[in-house]
DNA sequence: GTAACTGTACTAACACATATAGTACAGTTG
DNA sequence: CAACTGTACTATATGTGTTAGTACAGTTAC
């Protein structure tokens, strides 16, 4: 289920975002799916209608979804692999804060294990 | 040597928070070192000395260094090991980012390497 | 003692991003 | 036609970060 922290400090329409796409990811949202509209989700969100667009926005912007005027806005054809391949650059990201626990003196075995456990809980 | 972004989307004194430590772990400040006052750094990095004061406001706080009016600010006696307990809060953010790459498909093999070569290149 | 430094503690102002509120318009659907 | 959809505005409020300036008390070296 779709959820936003107001209190994070990642701005609302950034987790709308996120969230969007985990939900694409899991499988929750399939290809081709109807996404609830901006009012809709707005309500469901208790957040400013202003907020949900800025989100789809972006999300249409780098194609993962398809808004249409009059319609609704629906999950792209192959948003999927759109995803996949912007989620790479957290490779980078655990990179970098590999490199920060490497310099720190943790063990590189705490770490790769961290992640093992991340895949088991798949 | 100490930089800040100021196009970053973190805030200058948590780069300064993070650059401090940084130079504690890696040796180039020693425990016990005097820091360079609040209005000298601040030069070096144009900034204001409001947000470098805030910077050292908060790793005094924590106990990282010690501030010592009309003295000085000083790297405190056990900073390193206080460092390096507060990173391990990095683990879990490693395991959040693993996570999600695990949901979306990418190869357990792609993380560990990216683990790995960040060890290799310390 | 004085001058030059130190950290600390304020107030005020500004910039910026975020979020909210409200309105309007055009396209689609039943 | 009625009820929905996305889109596009303006205006406002809010919070955070940053800058600017001032002031005060403690320390150090001459």
């Amino acid at each position: 289920m779709l959820v936003v922290d107001k209190m994070s400090r990642t701005p609302i329409y950034e987790q709308i975002e996120e969230g969007i796409k985990r939900e694409i990811i899991t499988g929750i949202l399939k290809e081709r799916d109807q996404l609830p509209s901006i009012r809709e989700l707005s309500v469901i969100l208790s957040t400013n209608p202003n907020t949900v667009q800025k989100a789809f926005m972006e999300l249409d912007r780098i194609g993962i979804i398809v808004s249409t005027p009059g319609r609704g806005c629906f999950v792209a054809e192959n948003a999927v692999e759109k995803i996949r391949e912007g989620l790479k650059s957290k490779i980078s990201e655990i990179k970098e804060l590999a490199k920060t626990l490497a310099n720190a003196g943790i063990e590189e075995k705490a770490v790769l294990e961290a992640v093992k456990s991340a895949y088991k809980a798949k």
